[in-house]
DNA sequence: GACATTCTTTGATGCGGATCAAGGTCGTCC
DNA sequence: GGACGACCTTGATCCGCATCAAAGAATGTC
């Protein structure tokens, strides 16, 4: 019932990849193995703050509703990510289920007392923030200033970079990757602050532009990763 | 020459509060107290980050150069806040003084010992990270959507906010609140994603309709809270 | 296999904010 | 005091994206 964590395939790239294999033990007697399908949501911004998690498979959203009514995505999560406000009151977002997912999930008390006992796992979340903190801001440049033609390619550019963290070879960047995305293009829209018709038709445009394809459903083709990442600069 | 720690204007709100009176003689040692005049920058993006900080008066900026070679400000700075990336490679922001600012400086190797030895101040430093990202996310929000009259409103009622927390009681908000802003019409429009003149408008239009005063210079007077406040959420 | 539902693409039109341009205000330096 | 420069305000025009509208793919259901 209970999967062991050395067996965890994202132990390496996770908080607990920090923990020794004695320690690991006992963390995974307070963790508990978890699914949930697309849509799912694990946090509701509304609620206390429960849990924590760490995400083994799949892709989450974290997402708020703005006082329009309408969701504005903050963040995407991927496998090793990790869940939860520690040590706060209250959360403010909601974190749902892109696709179907595997968690590790942590009662926040007992999570918290793990990050106590065991500083480097602490630590280990504070360069982890501090990082997080870093993507938010690099976003925050994309949404301020972007036309909706950089905010797109700049979006692929991003998700095809978190992919190419897990291939073999990091930093050099292949001639041609495809990969499904995670998000409809409603979610996208709501990731850049755009709306779905503007979404659609810049990646018709990039289409058409021969620096992607689309060869149907959530499938995606990148053909000429440069002039992608020209066209995510191209804010002025 | 050495100022005391004890008497520090912002020990009780900075991350050196959570230290003893003994501990912080320990970290007094290290730091060192510095002075810019408005426009001085403490950190430049290229450049190692070698140095630590803790804000003690004034305000500063966090900003980023866009491709377009236009200046993003992804975050604003006041007492008590600390500056610096400890255990990060790089810092990829300038952080540059919007006023004349007084800070504790430390050498980052310092820095990152006093974090290491005195656990309650990493600590603080996670939940106050965590608190930074949330805020992150919550202009994330504001600059993805929000309307020019939304986002100027929107700040107003932030710094509005902000500076409430300073005052007496905390929480209560006033029925007319006035303040000098510490930044130029040039730099809120880099804040907030906008040109100067539409803020400029926006202002006068905030004005118009007796939301707030504009007597002169950066002076500005909140005279309708809640109106501010319903203008900033009118996203939509 | 046919239908219903949801998601995506494409087109036409209108509005909000950028851009271009000019004038006004304030502080500073001779 | 006057002249300069930095900053702010206001006006006119243009462009990009939202909005409205409709048709076409994809997916699930019976």
């Amino acid at each position: 019932m209970t999967k062991r964590c050395s067996d965890c395939g994202v132990r390496d790239r996770s908080l607990c990849g920090s923990l020794s294999d004695a320690e690991l033990v006992h963390l995974a007697r307070l963790g508990l193995q978890r699914r949930l399908v697309r849509g799912e949501s694990l946090v509701r911004a509304d609620d206390p703050p429960l849990v924590c998690a760490s995400l083994q498979s799949g892709a989450m959203k974290v997402s708020s509703v703005t006082a329009g009514g309408d969701e504005a995505i903050v963040g995407l999560l991927y496998p090793g990510d990790f869940i939860g406000r520690p040590f706060a009151e209250s959360d403010h977002h909601d974190v749902v289920a892109l696709t179907d997912v595997e968690l590790c999930v942590f009662q926040r008390a007992d999570f918290e007392r793990a990050l106590t006992e065991h500083r480097s796992m602490e630590h280990k979340l504070l360069q982890r923030t501090l990082a997080e903190l870093d993507r938010a801001r690099r976003w925050l440049m994309l949404l301020g200033r972007a036309t909706a033609t950089a905010r797109v390619a700049g979006f692929l550019d991003d998700m095809q970079r978190r992919l190419g963290v897990n291939d073999c070879q990091r930093g050099t960047v292949p001639q041609s990757v495809a990969f499904d995305l995670p998000l409809s293009r409603g979610e996208m829209a709501d990731l850049l602050g755009l709306t779905i018709e503007t979404v659609s038709r810049q990646m018709t445009r990039l289409r058409a532009a021969g620096i992607i394809d689309l060869p149907g459903g959530r499938a995606v083709i990148i053909r000429n990763a440069a002039a992608l990442a020209e066209a995510a600069d191209a804010s002025i």
